[in-house]
DNA sequence: CAGCAAATTGAAATGTGATATCATTCAAGA
DNA sequence: TCTTGAATGATATCACATTTCAATTTGCTG
């Protein structure tokens, strides 16, 4: 029931030994002639191993061990890790996720954030790829990418509620 | 060309005296015994002037007159006009703009952003709102909001650039 | 190995976006 | 007039992100 097609949970299976976003981000510093250093290796385990989103400065903080790490640092480690894409920006959380997705170049991802847990997961809607690209056609636009983010209840926060609040509007 | 259905540009029709917007704002107003105070109205003024988004401080420059406003005061003054429903926020930029049309509750507006000139757009798209629904229906997830923005190039700035940059990818 | 260039890291400061708190002013109604 | 609630003013602070430049590491190449 959980496993429809083109829908992924950020959860990565609980596993924060070897996520396979790790093997990712291995494969695209080979072919790419670039390296997984240690802070872009740490700051790529901590999102993976979290369940939600988490924004630079958490990263920041739970990054100083022996050595202290400023904020620039985790923001270079991102914008590696963006180009590598096995992390995602959400826009209206400025925070940063995991994703052991390979995702085709261009392809639109349709991210549900749940407004109680925090928690995030992917989509992808053919429907809304259509929808952009007509919008697009209809004005005369160019499109570069787009940014698509719901917010709501995740199924199981929608579950815990009671009957109250959650029928009308 | 430029009437498509569902197709509608920031210029205000290049209006800086007392765009429909202003009359919106007003009506919303009146209906909710609410007050368009100079703060307010100003802050709405430069948004609808202006072509491009503005930050919260690009509005605190622009408003500093004989008295000095700091930005907590244009922070309220968009949220009460956000409420109103006659600016939007864009979260990909972290900006605001007028938006003179009448929107339908709980309709998604898809936002051409333009990354030369700045200019935005509003679009509906119904293959959109069904996309949107069908991901949301497949996860459970009960959706309270969505936002919707695609970055790229007017047609207008599309149209400047050479041949060259242009065709491929 | 020496020397060089490019990539990466370290460190400090600053710029930008947003909110918290509390005191003051102002307008409308009892 | 008194009171009350809305709006404003002022200050401080938090949160997010980038600029700048120096130091270090890495991987060649002679």
């Amino acid at each position: 029931m959980n496993t429809l097609p083109d829908l992924h949970d950020h959860a990565e299976g609980g596993g924060h030994d070897h996520p396979p976003v790790m093997a990712l981000a291995e494969n695209y510093c080979r072919k790419h002639g670039a390296s997984l250093t240690p802070i872009r290796r740490r700051v790529l385990a901590e999102l993976a191993a979290s369940a939600v989103p988490l924004s630079a400065y958490d990263l920041t903080s739970r990054l100083h061990g022996p050595k202290k790490i400023a904020p620039v640092q985790v923001y270079r480690a991102l914008e590696f890790l963006q180009e590598a894409g096995v992390i995602h920006r959400l826009a209206t959380r400025s925070a940063f996720i995991a994703c052991g997705h390979a995702h085709a170049g261009g392809e639109t991802i349709v991210f549900l954030v749940c407004g109680r847990c925090g928690k995030v997961e992917e989509a992808h809607s053919a429907l809304v790829e259509r929808g952009l690209k007509g919008a697009a056609v209809a004005s005369g636009f160019r499109t570069r990418h787009s940014v698509v983010e719901v917010e709501g209840d995740c199924a199981a926060c929608f579950a815990k509620l009671g009957t109250a609040d959650t029928g009308a509007q």
